[in-house]
DNA sequence: TTCCTTATTGCAATTATTATCAATAACAAT
DNA sequence: ATTGTTATTGATAATAATTGCAATAAGGAA
């Protein structure tokens, strides 16, 4: 990946190191995109690295703002690269997809600092719903 | 608790069944607020419920509109009685909360309609953030 | 290159959550 | 009250996720 010496400096800039696992899980989530840490260890099984590891790398990459999160249905965590902040929507129904930026959550984040003085974390949300194919069905 | 004989009924309408345990969780849930499986577990050990059953019927339960779940850290679930549809905004600095009203989000529910012909589910979010005590700290 | 420090991993043990299935008990019908 | 149907639970096993600690190895310094 073209990353990983950007990645690798941010690392040890912070006093962390870079290691055959975090590049084996890093070229993972490159090639999968979205993935469990159940499917994360699928892709890096033939390394020989533990699962346990698996869990632990993906939350200190998450940690460290080099992997997204977002809780996906009944409470599993999907993680990902991080690129330009976005979020998704997901159909219930039939699981149909879109990708909103960041900036279609501003409102919110403006609205709920009016009303509260609170400033939303915003991450990486994943929220449901129903598509507009589904939507007509429902009722 | 007074709504027991309600939710016997709609149980028995939908063909289920009320139960001890059943009456058991809810009773915990009315003493405790949002819990954990882990929690409601503790509060029903008692009776001899296994914990197996606490995830089935907390699940159950939810699933039938009896109960509210929502994601809160690093994907665990906590429960809570249904009541008047609300959400969470919760400090990720010193965990102070405040509760939005149902129509806090209905902004957000246009807007993606609006962007995407998504209608979203508005369940029960738990949102993170900065209170405004912990918000000038953070630099 | 070699040596040190200590962050990181492997490994094993816990704990949390889900799945299976036979035994039990709600409750509707008699 | 008794019976029959079957939703529900207990018990156990399987799977997912977390924790603790000693062995390993990343990478800074010599
Ligand atoms: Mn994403
Ligand atoms: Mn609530
Ligand atoms: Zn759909
Ligand atoms: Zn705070």
């Amino acid at each position: 990946m073209s990353c990983t010496p950007r990645l690798t400096q941010l690392l040890r800039l912070r006093g962390f190191r870079m290691t055959p696992q975090r590049l084996a899980i890093l070229q993972a989530l490159h090639d999968g995109g979205h993935l469990s840490p159940g499917q994360v260890y699928k892709r890096v099984a033939q390394t020989g690295m533990m699962e346990t590891t698996v869990y632990r790398t993906l939350d200190f990459l998450a940690e460290n703002g080099i992997l997204f999160v977002t809780n996906r249905a009944k409470g599993h965590l999907a993680y990902e690269l991080a690129r330009a902040s976005h979020h998704h929507l997901v159909c219930r129904t039939c699981g149909a997809q879109v990708d909103l930026e960041r900036e279609a959550l501003q409102p919110l984040v403006d609205q709920l600092f009016q009303r509260t003085g609170y400033r939303l974390d915003v991450g990486h949300f994943t929220f449901s719903g129903l598509c507009p194919v589904c939507l007509p069905d429902s009722e």
